[in-house]
DNA sequence: TTCAGTACCTTGTGTTGCAAGGTATTCTAA
DNA sequence: TTAGAATACCTTGCAACACAAGGTACTGAA
């Protein structure tokens, strides 16, 4: 159901602020979006490889680095767009919501 | 960006009364939700072989012969279980965007 | 020095959506 | 009467996405 929102959802996240992988798949669980590493590393890699996000390695209190990603410019515009992309999406389902109850 | 989420938007226009395929894309057209005939079929042929779906054939005023979908017992199961999903997803989605929208 | 915890990443698989191409029926106009 | 145009159905092959499973590596504590 909640294919191709991920994206999305990870350029929300790093548009408030930087974060490496693992707290990112922490927050989205948080608000019930439930993805697992193996969907999130590929992904990070892919919107990197786009420019929409770049990275720094950073020093953690305890285990090993993280790779912190930080949202670029480009992943701004990009979001924007998705931005729209999502009203239009949920504005329709919405609609169709309503003309399907009044039947149901 | 709208994967996965055609299965619920069908569901939901079945549940308000039967349509053909052509019927149904051109809904999803009216509110914005473009799918091309070659995703449309196959989702509808995947969805009655689940269950979830049933056919007849009906004449056209014009034209060749109508399949109209109609949705079943467990369609509507399987519905209630995908708006429980939307809303998950969606309030979801939003709680990220409020909390992004502050520091954006 | 081994184990638990944290963090990273890859591979292989199934599903989804699409573009492109194809068949068949009906009606209309030449 | 036959050649389009319009409508409606469907299939094939491809790319992208999400996930499960499996794997590496660093750190601190027992």
């Amino acid at each position: 159901m909640r294919r191709g929102v991920l994206e999305y959802s990870i350029l929300l996240i790093l548009s408030a602020g930087d974060e490496y992988a693992s707290s990112i798949i922490q927050k989205l669980k948080e608000v019930n979006i439930i993805v697992a590493e193996g969907t999130t590393y590929p992904l990070l890699i892919r919107l990197k490889k786009l420019g929409l996000l770049n990275y720094r390695w950073e020093e953690s209190p305890q285990g090993p680095p993280r790779k912190y990603y930080m949202i670029t410019e480009l992943g701004r515009e990009q979001l924007s767009g998705l931005d729209a992309a999502w009203e239009e999406l949920s504005e329709g389902i919405e609609s169709i919501r309503k003309n399907s109850s009044r039947t149901k």
